[in-house]
DNA sequence: TGGTTGACTAAGT
DNA sequence: CACTTAGCCAACC
């Protein structure tokens, strides 16, 4: 069996399940799909979702980072998608980010 | 086939 | 506080 990398597949889905004006990180996307230490993974994965219907903007660092805001097309697209959702965003980081952090794993339950 | 890279994270210097 | 090392694992060249 080739073992399709569903990781891909599954983080998507997890992506898309994160309610609007909420924020996730990607250590919490890998070890919800069972990879915790593969943050990378969800961040190439994130890559490849630029361009589908997956709100990577919504996925940042642990620190609240906007890490990956080169890859929207422009440095600021991924802040202002953020605040267009009602978060809060300054110096690249999103604030409140606790509260406003959506654990898949505590939230769709592990 | 194997070394490098990467939207990460934690710990060490 | 800035940089390095180390672990993680798939994609890329």
């Amino acid at each position: 069996m080739k073992g399709n990398s569903d990781f891909f597949k599954e983080a998507y889905e997890v992506v898309r399940l994160i309610p609007s004006g909420r924020v996730t990180s990607y250590g919490a996307i890998a070890q919800y799909l069972g990879i915790t230490g593969g943050a990378r993974m969800v961040g190439w994965a994130m890559n490849q979702a630029y361009g589908k219907d997956v709100p990577a903007h919504r996925v940042v660092n642990r620190n609240g980072l906007l890490t990956g805001r080169h890859h929207f097309g422009h440095p600021s697209t991924m802040q202002q998608l953020l605040e267009a959702e009602g978060i809060e965003v300054e110096n690249n980081a999103v604030k409140n980010f606790v509260a406003l952090f959506w654990d898949p794993v505590k939230e769709l339950g592990l």
